[in-house]
DNA sequence: ACCCCGATCGTA
DNA sequence: ACGATCGGGGTT
């Protein structure tokens, strides 16, 4: 049950997305191993919600990192993210796809899908997520080999390569 | 006040 | 390939 100190979002977003995989995602007593993240990085980034600058919804990416960022997506789905690098600097990390090990080794594999499994929605935007155990990931025993690849869903940024998946699963 | 569109997903 | 469904953000 090691939390992982904000230190380790206060780093490259990149990295961050990197390095969350194959760490458990733990929510109210849930858990799971992180298979799938991408980097959403700064105002230069299209595809970044931030890019249009620091609106309401962008308000918690322009805090400091190790927050929640969690927003409600084609009116149905929620999607979550954990808030990186240093505070004026809006960037996050969208957490896609997760592996349950408890009942039944459930792959839960697309932002909308986890959210919902979970129940995270907007309530647990803006959460302190290095303090409590209840709503925090942990950190990995090794790190999974992973392949990059364009981010998926987005119009803009596709040439950037800021999307990372585990290897077989 | 109005309009467009989106970091999705299940169904056809 | 497409519709569901609604809030954010820009425009009038």
């Amino acid at each position: 049950m090691m939390i992982l100190a904000r230190s380790f979002y206060e780093r490259p977003t990149i990295v961050v997305a990197q390095e969350l995989l194959g760490c458990t995602l733990v929510f109210q007593g849930q858990k799971g191993l992180i298979t799938e993240t991408e980097a959403y990085i700064g105002q230069d980034d299209p595809a970044c919600h931030a890019a249009k600058g620091r609106t309401q919804r962008t308000d918690i990416m322009f805090g400091p990192a190790g927050f929640s960022y969690v927003y409600l997506i084609y009116g149905m789905y929620h999607c979550l993210n954990f808030v990186t690098e240093g505070a004026d600097f809006p960037a996050a990390v969208l957490i896609r796809g997760i592996k349950m090990s408890k009942p039944d080794a459930l792959l839960l594999d697309g932002p909308g899908k986890l959210c919902k499994a979970l129940g995270i929605t907007r309530e647990h935007n803006g959460w302190d997520i290095t303090q409590d155990e209840s709503f925090s990931v942990l950190k990995k025993d090794r790190a999974p080999p992973y392949v990059c690849s364009p981010r998926i869903g987005i119009k803009k940024g596709l040439d950037k390569y800021w999307r990372f998946v585990v290897q077989s699963g």
